[in-house]
DNA sequence: CTCCGATATGACTGCGCGGTAAGTTACCAG
DNA sequence: CTGGTAACTTACCGCGCAGTCATATCGGAG
């Protein structure tokens, strides 16, 4: 590879041409930089040019790689959607129960998100696109992890008596959110290590939850 | 009012002039206007011409009244911090405490919001300026209410035994992420009672929460 | 050396947005 | 009737964005 290619800084003309870079890794490459303005500042705020620059390339190329805002988005969906459904899935077969298995999960994913806080952000986007492929791959990767949610709410809600399928979905949606929230409090302090944000996960939820058969150890 | 100007639609070009509406009434209009598209699509996505669509009237006239997009998004954040603060400290005021103040709270809430539930959005929004006057309204709307919730989580925070601040500002939080998801929920079904919403929150957080005293009676 | 395929860029386009300027209408007071 | 004020609109502007096009560069094979 041309070292004198290489050392031209982004702030002056950029001689056209290859870099040499061969595609999976020039994939990876812009794939890392939109995850982290996608989950920095959201969808609709993130522009192509920011990732463009963020990624050292030109703009055209990122639409060449990925062919439009949305493709890219989506690539990045599955991307987070895969990290973060394997291991949701991984610790729903560990076979804990009740809210030890919510416990578990929050630790696990704070150790998958462990320096990439932001991975989260990047699924769980009020500004992502509604329709289309992009859309479709958002309900593909969140709807892996609400199937695995639910059945934990729907065994906790059952054993405390209440059958509503409905107060299921609510509260499906509740512990999403509770973790949505943790998330992003991470987010807003990344000074603080994902072990210390586990501990203070479980002390926080312990004091929300109990289950069926009694107070949780502390 | 002169009846034709009255009767002409949207689509067609409006004759210019005064319409004869008072300025305190044609206001009110466009903050419902605002506060609606604001609550449906959040700050990003709302558009000032579609915000002038919902109210009929023409573009420049929201900015004649307002100044500009911030200045209308900062006057629907006082508009709803208001209502929203008001309630929640009336409810605080009634002395209840722990989870039955929380449930409360959840309540009352529901009760201001039913018919428009789209304000929480309005003060909520990811996507709202972080800087600026309009940034400022957001701030003191929301700490209003976080006052109140940070109160109210210290309380049963200590009381369970963890008197961490951090724990507690995370705690808020979450607290504030579980009214948001509820209120999000019942935005996806609008239709659902108010007092329908309130007996299936209290059941999902009755399903969450003891009190340090014990199990809550349902 | 030439050609080809893969990797790249600068320059450009059309559109929607926030916002502005110039002009219009209705009503009231003198 | 005239002038002034308050309430209005159409037409326009500049900017940033997603996306496109024409051209350039590099490296390897023959």
């Amino acid at each position: 590879m041309p070292s004198a290619s290489a050392g031209t800084t982004r702030r002056t003309a950029r001689r056209t041409g290859t870099k040499g870079v061969p595609r999976a890794d020039r994939e990876e490459q812009i794939l890392d930089a939109a995850l982290r303005e996608l989950g920095r500042v959201g969808f609709a705020a993130t522009s192509v040019a920011a990732v463009a620059e963020r990624a050292g390339i030109s703009k055209p190329l990122v639409y060449n790689y990925f062919g439009s805002k949305e493709g890219l988005y989506g690539a990045c969906v599955d991307h987070a959607g895969d990290l973060l459904g394997d291991e949701i899935e991984r610790i729903a077969g560990l076979g804990a129960v009740g809210i030890e298995r919510g416990m578990l999960t929050l630790e696990g994913m704070a150790e998958v998100l462990d320096s990439r806080p932001y991975l989260w952000r990047v699924l769980f986007d009020p500004s992502a696109p509604t329709e289309g492929p992009a859309a479709d791959a958002v309900r593909r990767a969140t709807a892996r992890i609400e199937r695995i949610a639910e059945e934990g709410v729907t065994e906790m809600l059952t054993l405390a008596g209440d059958p509503d399928p409905v107060d299921h979905a609510v509260m499906t949606r509740v512990w999403l959110g509770i973790v949505d929230t943790v998330m992003r409090w991470w987010a807003d302090h990344p000074e603080e290590p994902a072990v210390e944000v586990s501990r203070r996960a479980r002390r926080i939820v312990g004091a929300l939850f109990v289950d069926a058969s009694g107070t949780l150890e502390r």
